[in-house]
DNA sequence: TTGTACGCGTTATCAT
DNA sequence: ATGATAACGCGTACAA
């Protein structure tokens, strides 16, 4: 009764003897099949089991219909609320996605870019690992005209499209907050600024020091792999400081929350004594008590945006091959853990 | 100077003065090839800008290496962890992964199935999504004998593998120990009781109040689709009762979080007026002030082991077919917000 | 050690 | 409206 053998449109063919060519069009719906024919031939594809083989299609068109996708990790509240945002707008448009995570390796992402590149995306989106210095493994996709887009994590340059926000910018208005709410001692903690969404936060936070007469210290800077762990450590070194901070700039909303949480347990008021901003609006940053102020960061939309510029280059008419730098607005929300009522 | 052309071992055969055969060999490192004539076949390749075709060997192969994931969501902490665990596992085998969102919906569920079988995974993971009722749609994976495992929310029955934990222990021990702490009106917050994991949850409820000689009320039990919306929702809806309870069993943390905060700004006290335990044990729980009570689910884990077994079934040697439930350990972690220490 | 020949399942082209 | 045929790129049994 188990149906050991494949059945393929030759024997459907076979069946009604018809012509495998016609079983195709008529699986496809082709306007040149009669009715009552189609209807045999599904009712016939039902019955023996018929199962479309969309690889025999691919090797045929060569094309895949399917984009990869490389993340450094997928348990991480801005990569999945990204990948979320990619997925709709890829099953919408009738593509598969093909995902795979780097664990910030740089040696893992030049082995999944060749396994993707050897399936034939038809596109790859990748969010680069902390330690990728040397990118040559992408090179292959320029060479054959695959469309590559970094989103969020990618290169300066001009070879490869990135969608981003302004992480100078946002680092400027965070610092330039707490500035504003009377804080002249504030630490820096951030992500490895070998990745220009780390070191463009740090530049903006040097900028808005340095604009408001501050001056700019390389020991207020901790950089992070931004784990529970590593936030921990820095806290205790920052504890053990002579004169304390009085602010807080943090590049993670989940690191901001346990900064939070441990300074609150050292008896320090928040934002009174230490005020906090982090990054990225996760859920969050509105549980912790007082909730955290934050740079907006919409994940979800980031992954639309940099979908929907995919699947734009790869339609014949809008094959917009341009390199192109695609900013989205950020903006800082402020709340309780930073807003000062007496200042 | 650009490669328009696509490069095939054929090509590669003909520039050598070899058969394609021996390319394909020599590419494959097979054993039986010139270490002299695989160097020239490597170097002409990369010269030539040679790319594998991993679909014209699937065709041939009859198997793809690739593993169907279905999701209710990718932007869950509980989902993107299982998912990071089941990455893991997946390429550590070389297999890639496929993944498609349901968005909660029966519908999309069952055309991503079918989009997953026509892509001829060699295996599919699935989490339900909340209302799927039918499961028809993966009659075909059982029919051309393709391993389907259920990661989490799947269906009691004997004709799916499932890896669970066993909720109605959970549901039980939570409410247990709420009562232990002095609770006498514990309200329960969970998902929809459709899938199992919530009903089991409610029913360990049930069966805890019972044992404990209170009354199981369907007034105090809240149904709700877990989002932070429907949560605060419920919770006006609690703030209004002419009696407040004492405790608080939540079926997922974030939600957990979110009564917690509400209840505190409505003054008031956590443990002491309501107790509250959540469930997974996500980051959030350790970010609450106070922490939260909660069971420990672990997603990786479950992700990991999930992987495995199927990886286990697509193996000739181990190929067990046995359909079975997979049970994982999980304990509840008592935090600040239920412990009542003069009670 | 290398080559020949065919099949994997589909679809496009040309023909009827 | 339907059919015959070739081609997509690779792997392998069999032959040399």
């Amino acid at each position: 009764m188990s149906q050991e053998k494949v059945v393929t449109i030759y024997d459907i063919a076979e069946k009604l003897s018809l012509s495998p060519s016609t079983i195709s069009r008529g699986l496809q719906n082709h306007a040149a099949i009669n009715a009552m024919t189609k209807k045999r031939i599904f009712d016939a594809a039902n019955e023996m089991g018929y199962r479309f083989n969309t690889f025999a299609r691919n090797l045929r068109a060569q094309k895949t219909n399917t984009i990869g996708v490389i993340v450094p990790r997928l348990n991480s509240y801005f990569i999945s609320a990204m990948l979320a945002g990619i997925e709709k707008e890829l099953q919408g448009a009738g593509y598969n996605m093909l995902i795979s995570q780097s664990l910030e390796s740089q040696d893992k992402e030049a082995e999944y870019a060749k396994t993707m590149l050897h399936n034939r995306v038809d596109g790859l989106i990748v969010t680069l690992a902390a330690n990728t210095t040397d990118i040559n493994h992408f090179q292959p996709f320029l060479k054959h005209h695959i469309p590559l887009l970094f989103a969020d994590r990618g290169v300066a340059g001009d070879r490869y499209t990135n969608v981003v926000i302004d992480n100078r910018k946002a680092g400027y208005e965070a610092t330039a907050h707490l500035i504003g709410e009377g804080c002249s001692r504030i630490v820096h903690i951030t992500g490895n600024t070998t990745r220009d969404v780390y070191a463009d936060r740090r530049d903006g936070y040097r900028r808005a020091l340095e604009d408001h007469s501050l001056v700019f210290d390389e020991e207020m800077v901790y950089e992070t792999d931004l784990t529970e762990i590593s936030t921990m450590k820095v806290m205790n070194r920052i504890l053990k400081m002579n004169v304390l901070p009085d602010g807080l700039f943090v590049s993670n909303d989940f690191c901001a929350a346990i900064c939070l949480k441990t300074l609150r347990q050292a008896g320090l008021r928040i934002p009174e004594d230490i005020a906090i901003v982090g990054f990225n609006n996760d859920a969050t940053s509105r549980i912790t008590e007082p909730p955290l102020s934050t740079v907006n960061y919409p994940g979800q939309e980031m992954g639309e945006i940099v979908a929907r510029s995919l699947i734009n280059r790869l339609r014949p008419e809008g094959a917009t091959s341009a390199v192109e730098t695609i900013v989205l607005e950020s903006e800082l929300i402020i709340r309780s853990s930073s807003r000062r009522e007496g200042k």
